[in-house]
DNA sequence: TAAAATTTAATTTTATACAATTAAATTTAT
DNA sequence: ATAAATTTAATTGTATAAAATTAAATTTTA
């Protein structure tokens, strides 16, 4: 092993993953296109289909994401009209994210996209979960919570 | 397996790509900011140190960015003082990347990082060594070029 | 060879990411 | 009770990403 061979891109398992991770992300357009959001607004409906109502806090420490980030992407989704925005009157510190009738109506065009992204990765059912475990134990061990 | 499984959040492959690949980024931030370059700039340092000499075309494929997000990164290394670019006087449509002395030089200040980082994974080598290819073969899977 | 097609960077626009700072509200501690 | 500390969003600034368009140069083809 050489030392150079420690610094091919070929060799980086962090290029990996940041390729892979931008052409799943890839894989998404065309299907999210439909629905008229980002991959970044289908992760965070994702959050709001399980749970309607969550304060902006809730919603990065479920996404690994600031309030940079997500208060200008919530403008755009309730500028879209798949969520309202709202100070919480117990605690006026608080902005609290709720799904509109639309937001969680266009849940139903969604289920079918899982499937779709499933197909085009070749996976089996097994190396899906595997692999989908593997990275969430790593996860956990660069950033234990 | 209800069919609202298939869009929580903690099931998604895709979403557990997205977040390592952040947290990864992360931890690799310490250590290249003692370089003062980004992680995409490292990485495009990274092709550099094998390739000194490339065109921008040939950055981009091996880096799977276009112009649009490289001409700006290229402008700032290049401000920095780690490369130069000028037109290919063979084809005027071609812009030559090159590697400066100092550019050269600092790969020395980076060998030391793969190894941190290999650190703070807690992978073992095979496990490290599998899970890159496990994922490279599902970039090749989604994007056959 | 001249028109058409292709290649290559650059530019523009929209949308993340994320660090750092600010501001407001709440909670804690004296 | 009130000063200090903490929490929470918003804002600001820098740097990607990627789609779409433009512009210039080269290559292909009729």
């Amino acid at each position: 092993m050489n030392k150079d061979d420690l610094l091919k891109l070929d060799n980086q398992l962090c290029f990996a993953f940041y390729t892979c991770s931008r052409e799943i992300i890839r894989q998404y357009k065309p299907y999210l296109d439909k629905l008229g959001i980002t991959y970044t607004q289908y992760v965070t409906m994702l959050v709001l289909w399980e749970s309607p109502k969550i304060s902006v806090k809730g919603l990065g420490d479920k996404l690994y994401l600031d309030s940079g980030t997500l208060t200008p992407l919530l403008k755009r989704l309730e500028a879209s009209g798949l969520i309202t925005r709202e100070r919480d009157a117990m605690d006026e510190r608080s902005v609290i994210i709720s799904l509109t009738p639309k937001g969680k109506d266009i849940q139903k065009s969604a289920y079918e996209i899982p499937e779709k992204i499933f197909c085009s990765t070749g996976l089996s059912v097994d190396e899906a979960i595997s692999l989908r475990e593997q990275i969430k134990k790593l996860i956990r061990q660069m950033n234990p919570k």
